[in-house]
DNA sequence: ATATCACATTGACAAATCTCGATTTGAGGC
DNA sequence: GCCTCAAATCGAGATTTGTCAATGTGATAT
């Protein structure tokens, strides 16, 4: 089961609104920290923090240009995490559940 | 920038694996508590956290009946989760950084 | 009515997260 | 070399999260 806790850590990413945000930022082209410093109130290393977690998830990637670095989407990982949500919300047959029949039965026959 | 905090709650939801997996479960079909417990090595406690954070997002809805609670997806909430996911990825003219040109100067032309 | 079962809620705790100011690192420019 | 700038890293604080045992609640069974 470690491929949700890989996974899930995009989502994790994503579940904070800023970051949210910078994806969406993001999603028009490459922009170096100090701009996208400059759309949020917080602090530059609060920002790095946040820039690396998305980096460490892999929807992220950072490039360095001399003094700059300048993030962008991965379109590997975000495809990959859409087929990720597919699947955990669509019905199919390796579904966690059909590992086990019993898993299907209704709750009267709980003994 | 409200949105992005409503529609962030849903991510972040999923950004626990054993919640993904939950939801994982439930794609096939509804299931009650006591039918994911079983397949959870956690206290009944801590799932009924898990399922009311799952339920306070609106990914899943639960049902009561009898003495029993049955969980399934809703699939609006998921339809709008997947197009929120595919907004923030993918490029597109209401970007936030559009709504101000300077967004994408280059670097070079910070001051 | 009382005992039991399924589930929710509460209270408590440890671990993780978000945030900041301060410091460090690394690249240019003087 | 030395100074400045961009960004990362390092504490440290406050808040949030995941977890459990204990208790509460509401339905069913006896």
């Amino acid at each position: 089961m470690d491929e949700y806790l890989e996974q899930s850590k995009v989502f994790k990413a994503l579940g904070d609104p800023k970051r949210a945000m910078i994806v969406d930022m993001l999603s028009c082209g490459e922009l170096c920290a100090c701009r996208i410093l400059e759309k949020f109130e917080m602090s530059q290393s609060t920002l790095s923090h946040h820039m690396k977690l998305l980096c460490e998830c892999g929807i992220v990637k950072g490039r360095n240009e001399g003094k700059w670095t300048y993030y962008s989407l991965d379109g590997e990982t975000i495809a990959q995490t859409k087929q990720f949500f597919c699947s955990l919300t669509s019905d199919k047959e390796d579904c966690i559940c059909k590992e086990d029949p019993g898993c299907r039965r209704g709750c009267d026959d709980c003994e």
